[in-house]
DNA sequence: TATGAATGAGTATTCATTCAT
DNA sequence: AATGAATGAATACTCATTCAT
């Protein structure tokens, strides 16, 4: 008895950490895939770069996903889990309307600006995957930005945003987050301090419009 | 006025006869990259197909061209000209400050969504070609962009706009038009509609907010 | 009678367990190669295929066969043994030499025709495994066709075959039932019934230039 | 004019040769190819081991044939052009029907026996291509093997072979040297002379049996 | 006994580029 | 000025096989 237990105890050990590496090695090839999808550009990218990235083969890569286009699945969809939850947080961090929509606005580009390559990924070079959804989900990836647009809608219906369509308010929002992301990352004079002066100064202007 | 002469004269004809045709498949391998360039995209974009389209080898395209990145370059170089002219004209068609700020952002945002794949290839894929400047030039590319810049200065130093750090406010300006261009090309959920509409609100926001 | 006997009886049915299912699953896999070479056919086999029409890891296969090469050996031998078997009993089926001959090709044909996967592998892909022979074994597996050459040899010692070179007529004999086997299986206009006519024609042909 | 003549002189002998040799380049791949097919059949037959095979690497393949289906398109055509002039010329060069008969079989067996890759891969490998045919061609390839049936009908039709069903005699034929030919080429035991020895016994067989 | 991880060699095909002519 | 021939490196992907566990 105690033989099994221990052999069982080894056992499981093992497997554990079997299944740790590989999962440590799965993470290494979505990090190493993300790095060369912003290097190299969605179309320059290549399994082959990323396997000598990892110091792997190309065949190993086939052992932790199906082909090339799993593995960009992968790759955007973990980082678009991440960016909704950090929208939603920030949605429920704040009471007041208008603050809210502030809020939101900062978290937003606060992602942006920390996970530029997967921001990319996500809102420039696979937007496709924001129309999809997987097997079991209800709604398409894209509703995680329904919440800017609701909270739009929510502060126009307490009266402290002017009215007018709401999809193009909520749109004018979208641009402006997107845009200032979009330059901070790609734009090659623009530094981290002229982006967060840019940020501030152009959700103020926002709010201050967008206010009824 | 003797053989020499005629010779001469002979040469010279035959001279800038060669150099026009030159300049036409100089002129025709342009073309045909830009159109290229917009059917398969940046990265789809080989110099074998631009040989194929205009009738010719691919070796021929190396006569005209250092190689792929030198005919990138120049295709850019046009496209880039064509959208400092635009810039140019609607700055120089308004009088009222504001008034001209409000063109210039809707000229920027005609430019981008009538020339989807150049406002990509500009702004988004080699952004690195709006620092680079070619020989004999004063200023890098993205000089054209100051003229965003310019108009608010000028705008605030007339008073109509608030006051506050320049460069922000231009940087809040431009993105603004960029993330809506950005979005109407690039989100497959976005329409000519829906572009159109966001595009007005988000100027009028826009123009609201600066505002003094 | 005590305690090591008993154990000694168990494991006794422990190994004769575990014995089985080896065979058991040596023979699954025998099956499932069977079955993919018909499907896919002999250059399109795999043992990855192999291992996943059975349940298990490719690696496993290799507990039980050498290699590839091997597993497909073991194919071919299994069939080879009932190709062999089939003309034994043709060959015992029949008492009088001519008719005994024609049984023969009957057999022969008819063994092609239901088995076209296998008797292509045998006799047209791997002709190799004929002349080859397992440890044990006296006799290269060719031997069994030489029932046909002692069937033609011994009518034609009874004298109701022409004379002639006997191995001549044998292979005379053979060639025609290859012949048609081969273009009942290869060839695309070839039908059931249009095989079965030529063959019926083809041995009464046969047996008619071989009578004396 | 002297020089002019001279230039030309060169420049079309220099062309001459470089068509020359480009025509003997593909030939040659032609023949790899065809020894390769032989070598390790048609699905294990890959374009690199061409390449390989004649010196070059295999890009340059790409600058003779459009693919892969291509080649070996161009492998099988001119071998069944060549054989279907053989088959023609000894339908010709006899009178006798009967005679006729046992010539085209010969004639068939001595091209499989001279050509035995390009036999294979007419009659067991690509045997679809016998079913096709190219832009502008009236009948399927297949076509030539028509002869030995229009062979056989009209020595039925002057009484000289016996009655029965045509096609079922013609194919009976048919199998008669395919076998011959498919045993001579494949078989490990079969040498040439065991082969030759066969043959003729099998065509003197054949005559007897067809004849009335 | 069976597996999981990994590899190395192989596949067809495309591309940018060079060089001699 | 233009070409034809050729290359070398790249691409995604598959396979048989090995080794430690």
């Amino acid at each position: 008895m105690n033989k099994e237990t221990r052999t069982q105890c080894t056992r499981n050990a093992s497997r554990q950490r079997r299944e740790q590496q590989k999962e440590e090695l799965r993470q290494a090839i979505l990090d190493a895939a993300a790095e060369l999808l912003l290097a190299h550009g969605y179309e320059g990218f290549s399994l082959r770069q990323v396997a000598e990235q990892i110091g792997y083969t190309p065949t190993t890569i086939y052992l932790y996903f199906e082909d090339k286009a799993d593995l960009l699945f992968a790759v955007v969809d973990s980082a678009y889990a991440d960016f909704s939850r950090r929208l939603q947080a920030a949605y429920d961090s704040a009471d007041d309307p208008l603050q809210r929509i502030r809020v939101l606005g900062r978290a937003y580009i606060d992602f942006g600006l920390a996970n530029p390559v997967v921001y990319q990924l996500i809102f420039v070079q696979r937007t496709d995957f924001l129309l999809t959804w997987r097997q079991g989900e209800q709604q398409p990836r894209a509703s995680a930005l329904l919440i800017l647009l609701r909270a739009v809608e929510e502060a126009q219906q307490t009266g402290v945003v002017r009215p007018g369509d709401v999809q193009s308010l909520g749109d004018a929002l979208w641009a402006m987050v997107h845009g200032l992301v979009s330059l901070a990352i790609g734009m090659p004079m623009f530094d981290a301090a002229r982006s967060r002066a840019a940020s501030e100064t152009a959700l103020d202007l926002m709010i201050d419009a967008l206010r009824a």
